[in-house]
DNA sequence: TGACGAACCGGACCGAGGTCCGTTTAAAGT
DNA sequence: ACTTTAAACGGACCTCGGTCCGGTTCGTCA
């Protein structure tokens, strides 16, 4: 465990909480018309089934298009782009997680000392890429717009904030990056189907950095 | 400086090397006929050319064919793909800076103490990464390449080596992909174009990490 | 020098992402 | 019910990365 801190029952500060919730309530659906709302569902329901047929790699804008009986330009007006479909395809784990790091049961969630948050945020983390890699990979974003999409800065956000209740006098935007490069979908994929390397040993690593990071102690 | 390290004036351990060196020696260009040589370097002055003008956007591979009065098939032949152009475009001085960590003089290169040489590496490649970050950025493979491509892995190498020096019984190649992924050049670029955080800032944060990862004092 | 084969060349071709714009339609107001 | 209008639709169209294959050229060996 850490050593000179106090157990944090508080939730969080309620200073930086606004920076997460404007962020969570992302205004991604207005409120559609009804026959967009219809094909919205069915492209992704489409676009679902292609991926558990062909893997990621067979969602092509035209085939989600076809299978969904709907013309190519709405799935463009619809999602923005082929990230933005297979983004919106992980929405929903995505936003399961969200709200379990947000306020889920400890140590997950508000009421764990901060050090043991972020050991099991990256735990959670790690095991969800797990499953859904290949969808991952496939929605990740031109290197460009990597850090700057909504998903990836609420996740960095949070690990942020964790660590400013952890180490508040270091610069802890840099060492939530740091951090939250370790959990890349990319190395993620590169370590343990390239480098044939374990969950288990990802997580012991995760588990290790997070306490020279903050300059704990390992636990146990 | 660091705690219970005596200095290390050996260049590097021997066992290791033949890893890096192997990475080195690419077999890039066997012995190119003539004509094919003649092209090749056609074609990187084109494409050169087109980056400084309209940046790494505007060299697609029918441009550069075009202004190098060639064959859009031999554009592929030669590099494989828009990456591989690119990233022969950056060879230069990415052979540069190889060359001096593994030969170069202190304290990037061999004889300096571990700490000290990785503090000095991570500011090389944050400096190289300020110039040509455009082209770093659009050099970058697909995600499911990022870390397999020769150069990454070269220089995650290097670090892995220096860590086996400065935390013998840590997971090195962990603790490596970690530091590799604050000199991500996404990343870089996320942090001082759309951040809009001063280099030396970025400069400061890798000191500190190169720290809490080797779990040694802060210099000075 | 002449002939042979491997390497190279080039551009037609294909697939996929993304844009455009004329047409259709859902919903709100009268 | 009728008009209106903003939003949604759809598919032709464009660009660009990548492939393919028939024709050409370099280097070698006799």
């Amino acid at each position: 465990m850490s050593a000179s801190l106090p157990p944090f029952p508080t939730p969080q500060e309620p200073t930086d909480e606004p920076v997460l919730l404007e962020l969570t309530s992302g205004a991604d659906e207005p409120c559609l018309r009804a026959d967009a709302a219809r094909n919205r569902a069915r492209l992704l329901e489409a676009a679902a089934r292609l991926v558990a047929e062909y893997g990621a790699a067979g969602v092509t804008m035209e085939a989600v298009a076809v299978a969904a009986s709907v013309g190519k330009g709405t799935v463009f007006r619809r999602f923005g782009d082929r990230t933005g479909l297979l983004m919106a395809l992980l929405d929903h784990s995505s936003k399961q997680l969200q709200a379990a790091f947000l306020s889920g049961p400890p140590p997950l969630g508000p009421g764990a000392p901060p050090v043991e948050r972020l050991r099991a945020f990256g735990q959670a983390v790690l095991r969800q890429a797990a499953d859904q890699l290949d969808l991952q990979l496939a929605a990740q974003p031109e290197p460009a717009r990597r850090f700057s999409n909504p998903p990836q800065r609420l996740l960095s956000g949070h690990v942020t904030l964790l660590l400013r209740q952890a180490v508040p006098d270091a610069d802890c935007v840099l060492l939530a990056q740091t951090l939250m490069g370790y959990l890349d979908p990319a190395l993620i994929h590169y370590l343990t189907k390239e480098c044939k390397m374990p969950q288990e040993r990802l997580e012991a690593g995760w588990i290790d950095l997070v306490a020279r990071v903050t300059r704990t102690e390992l636990p146990q």
